[in-house]
DNA sequence: TTATCATTGTGTCATTATGACACAATGATA
DNA sequence: TATCATTGTGTCATAATGACACAATGATAA
């Protein structure tokens, strides 16, 4: 199907298929060369940037339409992902952007469930970033990667939803055990430590750190050192699956 | 207007006013007699309760619709209200439920914008039981406190909305300050502490809470005590408005 | 009038958690 | 074989926490 033909199948018969006046938006983070990545999309002939979203399918629980956004750009499956925070400006409307979009592709609608006023619902989702075929919509040009401290000019609210993503997932960190998405199956203490520093944006005691990690028993010490690299040989840890879903349930108490 | 032309209008002309598929819900917070008590809606012609809800105006922000809500089920304003997670089971739907209650009130309509799924986001608010005038609202046949201890039956997932909103209070009684909204201007410590066994649900340390609490520095002991009880006369204490509100944004780190 | 008693207010102490810090071990590289 | 950046681990003073005891108060009852 064309792009033209999609759209107008979208904007006349979306409401159809997707609830109304409501749109889930994630913030996909992933951990690559010691900084915090987000996923964003750029929407066909235009510059600006923006989250990747959709829409809840009529029979779809949310988590549900979260996971399937999540799975269409990056392959990935079974991540575990989490609603933070529901955005409801009034003035969010999407109508102004979207008959934007519409003339820059050259295709007229005149009315449309998608200039109706949208709440949005915003996601998390920690990533492996190695793993993520990173794929764009049929709307989007571009499915990449930023830096959240080098981010460019998003659609509407975006950067906000953004921004406050950001400021779960660093309030999370002391209560949640973050890592097992974003670092491979083996990595080492100063790695995990490297993350920790990322999302928080300061330096940690580097044996503090150690000793608060391990004093939470979500992560093992293997015997392996992690080989081929300068300098002293780090020990590679893992995480205890079992008492890492735990801790996601029940939390931590934890202080960095 | 009689309840049958309320109802005619809501189900066939809702849609013209309100968004569609979102509802908000809340859960209002009330202390009273040492029990943490909660507002519930009896429909008419029915026996099952309710939390107060309602819809989102097509220009209202969501933050807004809560607190009208919250306005018109108790008279109160100006009380912060905290969306707290959306339920969003393709299963929770109002249809089967909307029907049943038009046909106990003897109404028939074929088709409408109330008879479609709904998610709701769950709001919630903290307030002074005394100065609540509980008003049902126009659907409603009655507007009642209950003890969370003792619920009555609720429609479709209420009581989950109800759960996840009291596990939520529980876990902010750590992070934030409570109470401002749920006592009376001045209270007493052994006051204080009972509001917080209450939510907690267990016995805390009379002098470690006190050496706690005070160490948050939002409240305030005041030169005054409570006359007028039995043995000895308790020192009233107030919060420290500034305070607390500083402690509502940041937070407070805090372990009972 | 005075003793009783439930309740309030405050202090201590041992234990644990925390932050600041130093030194030895390692292993690639020069 | 020496160098050196990096890793791994231990110590110490201080702060926070939980468990606990005793004195003060003031209404009530003898």
């Amino acid at each position: 199907m064309g792009l033209e033909q999609l759209l107008r199948k979208h904007f006349s018969k979306g409401h159809e298929i997707y609830l109304r006046n409501i749109s889930v938006d994630c913030v996909i983070f992933g951990f690559h060369e010691n900084e915090l990545k987000v996923l964003l999309l750029q929407a066909k002939y235009a510059g600006i940037w923006a989250l990747p979203g959709g829409f809840i399918l009529k029979e779809e629980h949310m988590d549900e339409s979260a996971k399937r956004i999540l799975r269409n750009r990056t392959g990935l499956d079974d991540i575990y992902m989490h609603q933070f925070h529901v955005f409801s400006q009034p003035d969010r409307s999407t109508k102004a952007v979207n008959q934007q979009f519409l003339k820059n592709v050259g295709v007229e609608i005149k009315e449309s469930w998608m200039f109706e006023r949208f709440l949005s619902v915003g996601y998390t989702a920690l990533v492996d970033f190695t793993r993520v075929q990173a794929t764009p919509d049929e709307f989007a040009a571009a499915c990449e990667w930023f830096n959240v401290q080098s981010l460019p000019d998003m659609i509407l609210d975006h950067r906000e939803i953004l921004e406050t993503a950001l400021r779960e997932l660093q309030i999370n960190l002391n209560y949640k055990p973050i890592g097992y998405n974003l670092l491979p199956e083996k990595f080492t203490m100063p790695g995990l430590q490297k993350l920790y520093e990322t999302i928080l944006n300061r330096k940690l005691d580097r044996r503090n750190f150690q000793r608060k990690i391990m004093a939470t028993k979500v992560i093992i010490k293997l015997a392996d050192t992690k080989k081929g690299v300068a300098h002293k040989a780090p020990v590679l840890y893992k995480f205890d699956l079992k008492s890492y879903k735990n801790a996601l349930k029940i939390g931590m108490g934890f202080e960095l």
